[in-house]
DNA sequence: TCACCTGGTTTCATATTGAAACCAGGTTTC
DNA sequence: GAAACCTGGTTTCAATATGAAACCAGGTGA
């Protein structure tokens, strides 16, 4: 049987429950869900990449961002930091087993954005012509 | 066979990209790929519930995030906002089919925080050491 | 030498967020 | 019947996060 959970959600089997703010999963919701994390761990879901190669697949995000969200996806170990001992040196990201386990979520999410945009913008065109007829 | 996806990505097939800035699917990733959002739909997964109730349940949401987040999400389609016509009115969010179909997505992303945890947290504990040591 | 890669960090202006106050109703308590 | 507390929000404002750009050390190639 699979456990049927209702909010106010009771914790998790461990105790962990990403519906309180102070539990140490929500924080981590905090970083994996998040778009360029998000987008990160897909671009990296086939192969390694360096530091600009990630930069320039996924468009429009910042140095800054991107340094932020590698760092932070390697402290929780879900990727790899490699500095390849070459001249000069190389840097590559890749995911751990860690990080292979929730790849499958992430593109999921991602993924679903593309194959729905027809019913999405659908909607959103239901949505902002009532809108506009209701302020008339 | 599925379809391998190298990064920079080839478009969806209806055309959409998730990874190119300006395409309308990033937009919606900009929506959903938030901590906020996800909890949301996890939350009505499995009943409607009303604003203050959700509210209650999400600990940490502020009534502005959740009222931004809860219109996002109508307008693509994915929740449904309900004001039922009783005395005094109650207003209810629930999933709408489309809605229905990125559960499932989502939850398992937030489900997998709280489940592996302890690998995180071993992780964590690592990079910290690590870090404090070549600072010495 | 000049220009351009690498993998970042720093700066600063702007956009987003969160906490709190506020609001118009309606209800329950006493 | 008035005080206090629900409902479902919006507004305000200070703090925080973001993004664009500059900067940096080091290396490569022309």
């Amino acid at each position: 049987m699979v456990t049927p959970r209702k909010p106010p959600l009771t914790p998790d089997a461990s105790g962990f429950n990403v519906y309180a703010r102070e539990c140490p999963a929500r924080m981590v919701l905090d970083r994996i869900g998040d778009k360029w994390a998000l987008l990160v761990l897909d671009r990296l879901r086939h192969d390694a990449a360096r530091f600009n190669a990630i930069r320039r697949d996924i468009g429009g995000i910042s140095q800054k961002v991107l340094s932020q969200v590698l760092k932070n996806l390697e402290r929780d170990g879900l990727v790899l930091r490699t500095v390849h001992a070459t001249v000069p040196v190389a840097v590559t990201y890749s995911l751990t087993p860690l990080g292979e386990t929730l790849t499958q979520a992430a593109a999921s999410l991602i993924h679903w954005a593309e194959s729905h945009m027809a019913q999405i913008q659908h909607a959103q065109r239901l949505y902002d012509d009532r809108l506009a007829a209701t302020s008339l």
